[in-house]
DNA sequence: CTATAAACTTAGAGTTGCTATAACTATAAT
DNA sequence: ATTATAGTTATAGCAACTCTAAGTTTATAG
């Protein structure tokens, strides 16, 4: 009983649209791109997009990295802090994606840190994210989800990760992970405003 | 050779704009109503309002306390910590706010937090307001504006209000206020995990 | 005070994202 | 083969903007 014909047409619709849509914000920008222009170029009507996303930002946010920095974070050690394991968790997963992968994550992050509406939708994402993440510290540390230090913790980990991104995005050359596994570090060590970048991994 | 007719009409149809839009997006929600239903009440046309504001959504955001808090902030004693100046001064301009501006800021906030456009929209407020903060910061510390640790430090405070509107969203019998100063009080302690809400002000 | 300049408002037309509906077509199940 | 179901599409429509050109009001100068 493999997959039927149907299945496959509608993965192979959605990866198309997903394809294209990508090369179009980046060769002419987000904003520049219509509907239009991606269902032209995948030869599927405007209509047929949204049976498949329900925004032009849907297209860029998707992405199945989180499960992997799920695992990942569950895979640290369950005396490490909860900063640190995720940290490690992330630093793991990008390090291990194919070059590919990797490439095509870094021009979205790009992408996205240089496209205002996208920025604006980072938030939600992020904010899903972290809900995630705050299940996850909850689960490790025996407390409920809905426990208030664990959500806060989880909001200024939201934080450092969205000030990272306008970090990047004012410096064009600079890499955002390693921008973000730094401000994670300097989270984990309180915050003090004399951080030097001492404390390597 | 006071302020001129011209000046004080367009304060007038400012503030007409902004106090009709807010009663009709309470009266019957923020995407319910259209620009040109505020137009309407106004009795300017669609197009004037966007002489007025950019979008919809600025209309929710203008607001003036910004200054407010950042004199209150500068007028800490300058050896305290930037949160616990911070959280002061929050504290003390919502604290000092006449009643009534104080009822609108709160129904402002809720507004904002039932209605996804605008969430969306605050993070690009917030990054402002960080950025300013950020910008205390480095200059009561002696440093950049630029600085990493300045802004990571000022990206956490952002997402621990956040994570605060959130939570406030969550409960409608939260007292956002109430929310954010016990979210500070915990980044200030560097957000254990076992934290009670014991260090009361 | 009148002529002219500048600021402000407006109608109107167009673009884009997105929704809803109903017809159409391709696949699947019996 | 027939019917049911899923997926696609054209069409129509709404609302937030944007742009332009024209009209109106206020300010300024002679």
């Amino acid at each position: 009983m493999s997959v039927g014909l149907r299945e496959r047409k509608k993965l192979k619709t959605r990866n198309a649209i997903q394809k294209e849509a990508m090369r179009l914000f980046l060769a002419k920008g987000f904003d520049e791109t219509t509907i239009e222009d991606i269902a032209e170029a995948v030869e599927i009507s405007p209509s047929t997009f949204f049976n498949y996303f329900p925004s032009k930002e849907a297209v860029v946010f998707q992405d199945d990295l989180d499960p992997l920095i799920i695992a990942a974070f569950n895979a640290q050690p369950p005396q490490m802090n909860p900063i640190g394991a995720l940290r490690l968790a992330m630093h793991e997963v990008f390090g291990r994606l194919p070059p590919e992968v990797n490439a095509l994550t870094r021009e979205r992050m790009a992408l996205v840190i240089s496209t205002p509406a996208l920025r604006a939708a980072t938030v939600n994402e992020f904010a899903d994210l972290v809900d995630q993440i705050a299940q996850l510290i909850a689960h490790r540390a025996g407390r409920s989800p809905k426990d208030f230090a664990v959500r806060n913790l989880s909001g200024a980990l939201l934080g450092v990760m969205i000030s990272s991104y306008f970090s990047a995005a004012e410096d064009p050359d600079a890499d955002l992970f390693a921008v973000i596994d730094k401000s994670m570090r300097h989270l984990e060590a309180g915050l003090p405003l004399d951080w030097a970048n001492k404390k390597r991994r």
